[in-house]
DNA sequence: GTGAAAGCGCTAACAA
DNA sequence: TTGTTAGCGCTTTCAC
């Protein structure tokens, strides 16, 4: 492989001028850098960034942990995420936490051992007492996303509470009294948060939880069918169902289904989460959709904005969702 | 940062036998490896992966260019593919080719300066004379998924031919004469097989393809959506369709339902590529399924037998699909 | 405007 | 069994 050692020889001049020429650090006489662009130009010639990276001590290299790339919100996340950083000329690494604190030890380990100039994390259940300190720790800008911690990092993530709230408040608008709720993993602040809304909006109709209409799913589609499936078996099932994501939206509606019920006529269900199928499936899903492209950006902002030096208070960032109002809600 | 150096001294040692401890590379005497040991334990000693790989040469990482991880089918082979290579202890960069060959390029471009081991691509159109080479040019292990290529080295992908040439026959057995298909994007090999598998159990049955019933879908949502909504307002419409991709199969469905069309009773439809959500679809979708996770998983395998210098003939591998008879055939 | 030279932190001969 | 040393290919001071 040609080296700057290779172009320098060629060009006549001495390697510095080659990486000065590269880099436009210093001024450099037209006909040198022609010259040099020429012998580049020539070799075929491209730079070893393992070897900027050591010398420079900054490997242009964001890392990213995250869980389940199979569900297409992460899919999506990942996606503007990286464009959001080879924009800004960095490439992403990506780990697979799967939602356990000891993978996502090992993760962000091995992300900071390849010296990433920045973290993206969404982070685990018990990820403030494990993975969190030990990244800070590095002194590596940190950006949480999806779900928030009680630590002091910026943080951008989806608005959960009253988006969970509204899409209650729409089926008790609808004159629901006993509304189901699927609640996710728990530990991670987006469950909390949902099911803080769904509390807070039959809170404000005088209601008060039901714990035998609460099921949690663990953001998980079997568990959700399951768990979805027990409840509506029941002779005093609610008629309504309000679901907290996407994964146990597909649980609830196998359960639903396999259970002969019809929506919204046996029971009314809206969904946080919208999927790209929502208006084909019938009857259309009523649900608050993520708006992923700006969480993705606007993660991909803050830790830029850390890495070059910009030192203020954390951020915590609540992006809008927006609310879809279709048919599984039991509306015209 | 503590260094090598930093842990050498503490415990006693040179660099180069804390290396060793490290990497398992020669015998240490148990005392020194304990010594060395504490001295790890104590400081919390991190290797410098970047130096490691620079003084290596090598960097326990490869690239993937793919495009669309927005589409779920390509965020679970991004997943497939990292699990096995993160069970390899190798870390995975992603760059997405948006399908298009100039970014391809500057995708892999970017992976290579950064010396990855391998390459994973999924290659867009154009492909083999523009990315193509220049990898394999360098020497760089590659391997392609997904698409096949007319070039010499390792491809692993889904079976397209008789896949496609299944679903169609199915059709066929069920009456259907006049059937349309809606094809991908042009100059990918997997379009080319499936279009010619449906062509294949046309002409079995003695039918030649009618070019007025082949749609081009350009494997997205939106273009499928517009082309078949076009193809089945015409009077003679055919009484049944291919969908040839996921994407293309939700946007067929969309133009169905505006056209207040539905299936399989005013049309048949049959889809390569299965959802999650196939069977909570009225009427459940009969499609082909990919096996996402042992294309990942081979792909993976067939690129680090290379890396660790296997010589051979490359391979072309293809993963069975999996027929999922389900009613939007018409079937009872 | 340009070059020489000293590292960046590690690996891997080579020596002992 | 262990240490010494010469790089890996680049960046960046410092001196000219």
């Amino acid at each position: 492989m040609t080296t700057m050692g290779d172009v320098a020889r060629i060009a006549g001049v001495s390697a510095s001028t080659v990486s000065h020429v590269l880099n436009g650090t210093r001024k450099v006489d037209t006909a040198t850098r022609l010259r040099v662009e020429a012998a580049i130009e020539q070799t075929g010639y491209r730079r070893n960034v393992v070897a900027r990276a050591l010398a420079a001590g900054r490997t242009h290299t964001v890392g990213l942990s995250i869980s389940a790339l199979t569900n297409p919100y992460f899919g999506s996340l990942v996606h503007a995420v990286e464009r959001a950083l080879s924009d800004a000329g960095y490439v992403l690494i990506v780990g697979d936490s799967h939602d356990d604190v000891d993978s996502e030890r090992r993760v962000t380990d091995s992300l900071l051992d390849r010296q990433v100039d920045g973290m993206i994390v969404a982070p685990a259940a018990g990820s403030e007492r494990v993975t969190l300190p030990q990244v800070t720790r590095t002194g590596t800008p940190l950006v949480l996303i999806d779900r928030c911690v009680d630590i002091a990092c910026d943080q951008v993530g989806p608005e959960n509470f009253s988006s969970a709230q509204s899409l209650t408040e729409h089926l008790l608008d609808l004159g629901h009294r006993r509304i189901g709720v699927v609640r996710g993993l728990a530990g991670i602040s987006s469950t909390t948060e949902r099911f803080d809304g769904y509390t807070a909006a039959l809170a404000e109709r005088g209601i008060t939880v039901d714990a035998d209409l609460v099921v949690d799913g663990q953001s998980s589609t079997d568990v959700a069918e399951r768990e979805v499936c027990e409840l509506m078996s029941r002779a005093d099932r609610p008629t309504a169902l309000v679901s907290l994501n996407n994964a146990m939206t597909i649980g609830t509606l196998k359960a639903v289904r396999s259970l002969g019920l019809s929506i919204p006529s046996d029971v009314a269900l809206v969904c946080y989460d919208d999927f790209e199928w929502s208006d084909l499936f019938e009857p259309k899903l009523t649900a608050a959709a993520q708006d992923v492209e700006t969480i993705g950006a606007t993660a991909v902002e803050l830790l830029l904005r850390r890495i070059r030096g910009h030192d203020a208070e954390p951020q915590r960032i609540r992006v809008p969702t927006t609310f879809h109002h279709r048919h599984s809600c039991g509306c015209a």
